[in-house]
Parts: structure tokens; sequence; C-alpha cells
DNA sequence: ATTATTTTTAATCATTTGTTTAAATAAATT
DNA sequence: AATTTATTTAAACAAATGATTAAAAATAAT
């Protein structure tokens, strides 16, 4: 075969493409994307999107993969981390997703999203409800409060996190500019663990 | 003009295609819905979804103002009550969502779904960051709490309620049938008052 | 240098999709 | 009953869209 060191050659435009690809379908999702936007944006022929990535669908779940690892994967290391208590986790995960979300804003309605609409779409490989569920930090939440599900003190930690990204049209207005929406972010940082060694404290 | 008892005769078949309009515009947002899949589901003829909503769009925004002050509207009565503690307002806001949502679970990721892909598309009418800012609610949490953004109170109770709704299919998985996510669901409704309280008194 | 292979392009296809049209039917008005 | 108006239907339109094709250009192998 001729040309086919293909992690340097083809990965030019292949990149390319993918870059655009995640832009167009984190802004306006699977259903309303055109593979011409993700053409255009990336500046090569429309052709070549179904020549290296075969459908508009394959190329989206690479992208989703892509999305869900990111989402997920962010607090993988912060949850089974076997030297730190339970508070710090949680100063840790929120910060990592401060972070992570200020600079993606958009990741988590994307992901969200698209798995509603797609319920079941995306079985491959990676299961986020199992790195929760099976992680060291689960594992405290279930010492500490061995009356409580530990399902609610996760579902309450990644809301206040997540949600406001989700919510943000609703907030935006009352809160004005984008600067005063990581304001408010920032200063969850410090508010979400301590309102969670509350909550953990509550009888 | 003959036959113009608008509300009597026109409504039936209107009324066909905006109960159909509901469901397929809440399973798969207005970029994935198709006029036909509407026409077909409510069991009228294609062109009639023109002839009384003029275009897919305009049906559409009927559908989101409705659904819209569904999800906001709910929360309005007890936000402004005068006669209740800030500790009877969260327990009441908790199971008047709770309610609500278990009635319609898709409402929160439709909502802000859409909101999220079209920003501005809605500036019509509805303002729920007024009915938020401007209530009683928020009165009390800045008498009781005068050291902090009353929003970040806001950001985190609704996220505690509204958010296992939009991460379900996350979830779901970790919890198992639908009916152990009521049970979640419903084990909330005294939880997340009682960790309100615990925030609210955090120093 | 010649040949084979990979990549890119422009044009086109076949469907899908929102909307319209013109005729038919039903209902109301006179 | 005759006429006007409103509603419904089947068919079709025009534009959009995901995908393909066949030829050209670029690159690699011999």
């Amino acid at each position: 075969m001729a040309k086919k060191d293909k992690d340097i050659i083809t990965s030019s435009t292949e990149e390319k493409i993918l870059e655009a690809a995640r832009v167009v379908f984190t802004k306006k999702g699977f259903a309303g994307t055109r593979t011409r936007d993700i053409a255009e944006l990336s500046g090569i022929n429309l052709a070549l999107l179904n020549y290296y990535f075969r459908s508009k669908e394959k190329l989206f779940k690479v992208v989703m993969i892509e999305k869900m690892q990111k989402l997920f994967g962010v607090i993988s290391p912060a949850l089974n981390d076997a030297n730190t208590t339970l508070e710090q986790k949680v100063t840790l995960i929120v910060n990592l997703y401060a972070d992570m979300l200020i600079k993606n804003p958009d990741l988590p309605i994307f992901v969200l999203r698209e798995l509603n609409l797609n319920s079941e779409a995306f079985g491959s490989g990676f299961h986020p409800h199992k790195m929760l569920s099976d992680s060291f930090f689960v594992k405290q939440l279930k010492e500490k409060r061995p009356d409580e599900n530990p399902l609610q003190f996760l579902i309450s930690i990644l809301g206040m996190i997540i949600f406001p990204f989700i919510a943000k049209p609703i907030f935006k207005k009352a809160i004005g500019s984008e600067k005063a929406f990581e304001i408010i972010i920032n200063e969850r940082r410090a508010l979400i663990p301590k309102w969670v060694s509350a909550m953990l404290r509550t009888k």
C-alpha cells in the first residue's frame, strides 16, 4: 500500500473534520447538524466526511464517546484516590469539574441532550454509572452514612455543580454577563464542599 | 362567517395536532421532529398542520411556551406565599416539583435542551428568572443569609430536584427500574428540605 | 520514470421534509 | 334550497440533505 503512515499523513484532514464535528454537533445536536456545516467549517470537501468516517452517524459516535469520557472521566482519579477523605474528595471533584466546565460550558447539555434523545444508541464501552457506583468515594459515603442511599448524595453533588451549566439560559438573565456567571461558578468551589459537609452531618 | 365557534368546533382537530405535537416534540426535539410524525400520530392530514398553525416553527412555539410555563409555573404560588417560612417553602417547592416531574419526567430535558439550542428564539412573554429573582422566597433567603448570593441557594435547590430527571439515562442503570427511580425521587422529598436547612445554617 | 495507491474534487443521486395548491367535502348562512 | 365559508384531502413542489460516483490530483512504491 502506498502512503499509509496513517497517524501522520491522514490525521491532518481527519482531525480537521473531527474538530469541526465537535463544534457543530455540540452546538446544534445530532439532528440539527448538517454534514455540509461540518464540511464548510473544516474547509474540506463534503465527500471527504464519508470517505473518512463512512456516515454522519459514525462520525457522531466518535465525537459522542469522546465527550462522554471528558464529562465523566475528569473525576475518575479523584473518585478512587485511597489517600483522601470524603470531604477532600468532594472539594477535589467540585474543583475538577469547575475547571473543566468553565472551559467546556456546553459539554453537559450536549451529552445529556443526546443521551436522552437516543437512550440506547451509546451502549458501546463506556459505563459512567459503574465508574461512580464502584468507586472508593461511594464506599466512603456508605461508611459515613450507612443509613442513606449513597446515590442520593452523588446525585446532589453532581447536580449542584453541573446543573448551572445546563440551566444557564434561565439564570444568565438573572446573573447578567458571562463573567458574572463564572464568578458564581467560582464561588461554588467553596460553597458546595461546605454544603455537602453539612448535608453529611444531618441526622 | 360560517362555522366559527372556534372553541367548540375547530378545537377538536386543532387540539389533536397539539397533543401529538407535544408528544413528538418532547421526545425528539424540534430538529428531530418531522411534521409527518405529528400528522401521523394525530391521525390528521399533513396539510392541516399548516392550515391551523402556519408552520412547524409556530406550532413548536405554542408547545414550548406551554412547557416552559409548566416547568417554571408550578412553584410560582409557593414562591410568593407570605404566610410560609423559608423552610416551609423549600418543602413545598420540592414536593410540587416531585409531584409534577414524576408525571412529566421528560419535561426538564425538553425545555432546557431547546433553550440551549435556541438561546434567543423564546424571548416572547415568559421570564422565569424574573419570577424567581423577584419572589418573596428570594427576599427571605436574603434575610436569612445576607452574606451569600441567594442565587447560589436557588441554583442548588432547583438542581437537586431537577437534575436527576435530566441525568436519568446515567443513573437509571445504577438504579435499575423505573419504579426504583421513583423511590429515589420520593426519598428526596424529605432529604432535600433537610439538606437545605443544613446548608442555610452553615457559616 | 512508471505504475499503483491514496486522497481530493465537482457533480449528481435518491430521499426526505416543510409547505403549498387545487379540488372535494362539510358546515353554516341567507 | 342555494350560496358562501370553513375544513379536509391527495398530490405535488422546491429546497435541503446524506451519500455516492467517476474522474483528477497527489503521493508512494517499484
